[in-house]
DNA sequence: GTCCCGGAGA
DNA sequence: TCTCCGGGAC
């Protein structure tokens, strides 16, 4: 059974609002706030997923912390794919920290451009930074995340994710990725720090490394913009709010497009999700289709709303829907 | 994601 | 003055 099927995500966060400021019962440990009860479970759950396979990227090979800066500034307008040579050749031609900071800047920026990595101010920042830990850190790195932050061109994230992935020293990275999950999962609100907070709540102490690895990765294959649960064998289906509802809302996922446009995008995506499925009942159907599918909805992205869209595509021969016991089930005709 | 700037409020 | 916040640029 669902451990919180009673709960509705919204209603709690209002009344977890309420609660909230400065009560004395209220500490960051009384454990009343969005988590489940065996938040425990749902670490060590999302751990073992990461470890037991994931994606393998040459920086997360190392822990020195100037490589993986490189990685994490090329990584904030590029497309992992392109970054993974590009980083390759920028440490091939600059090593350490010293030789970066050694560098005359118009080569770093020359360099940015010939490999396409977009604005050629992060190039900039990242000479600026190196010449930083030269001159005032003795060209060691700062080891945590507010020192981290000192250094140009690195905010709260970067910070972050250095301290974590060369130090695991890091609090917990909130970055869009990690938002769209806490808000699926747990229904935490976008508003004030609660990502913040919640995120710091959920990482297990000490274990910044493994853990930002692990739930960015969740975010980045499992709780994509069009979810991905199943196939991905997300681990926390089983406290996930959004699985239990099929409502996959996030603060980062488009709301509905224009409407002609957007019903013709919608039968083109049941077409393609039947495509490699070969039959489906409307209820599955549905959260593949939108994330923002809710069956008891009356509306747009309702059952009926979704039966209706079938119905047309039937009637133009596409497809097939079969409803003969109780539930409807649609194929491909 | 980070920086910078301009406005609002203390 | 100084800090916080929204908005835009890169």
């Amino acid at each position: 059974m669902w451990v919180r099927s009673d709960l509705d995500s919204r209603g709690r966060a209002d009344s977890i609002k309420r609660l909230r400021p400065n009560s004395p019962v209220m500490t960051e440990a009384s454990g009343d706030d969005f988590l489940p009860d065996d938040a425990d479970r749902v670490r060590a759950a999302l751990i073992e997923w990461y470890e037991d396979d994931h994606r393998e990227y040459p920086w997360r090979e190392t822990t020195d912390p100037y490589p993986i800066l490189v990685s994490e500034v090329m990584s904030q307008q590029t497309q992992l794919d392109r970054v993974v040579d590009a980083w390759a050749d920028f440490l091939d031609r600059w090593p350490t920290v010293e030789d970066l900071a050694a560098a005359d800047r118009a080569d770093v920026v020359g360099f940015w451009t010939d490999h396409s990595l977009g604005y050629n101010n992060r190039a900039k920042y990242l000479h600026e930074a190196a010449r930083e830990v030269r001159g005032e850190h003795g060209g060691q790195f700062p080891r945590d995340p507010d020192g981290l932050q000192e250094l140009m061109g690195v905010g709260p994230y970067t910070a972050n994710a250095v301290a974590s992935f060369a130090f695991d020293n890091g609090d917990a990275v909130v970055d869009t990725n990690v938002r769209r999950v806490l808000y699926r999962a747990f229904g935490v609100p976008d508003e004030d720090g609660e990502f913040e907070r919640v995120a710091g709540q959920l990482m297990p102490d000490g274990e910044s490394r493994v853990w930002n690895n692990a739930i960015m990765e969740l975010g980045g294959v499992a709780c994509t913009k069009t979810p991905a649960c199943d196939g991905a064998a997300c681990p926390w289906r089983k406290w996930c709010d959004a699985y239990e509802t099929g409502d996959f809302t996030a603060p980062d996922v488009p709301t509905q497009p224009e409407f002609e446009g957007s019903r013709r995008q919608f039968r083109g995506r049941v077409i393609s999700v039947l495509g490699d499925a070969d039959e489906l009942p409307l209820d599955d159907l549905g959260p593949r289709v939108r994330v923002d599918y809710v069956p008891d909805g009356d509306g747009e992205g309702g059952r009926e709303w979704l039966r209706a869209l079938v119905s047309d595509l039937e009637a133009d021969g596409l497809v097939e829907l079969d409803t003969r016991d109780g539930d409807a089930v649609v194929r491909l005709q």
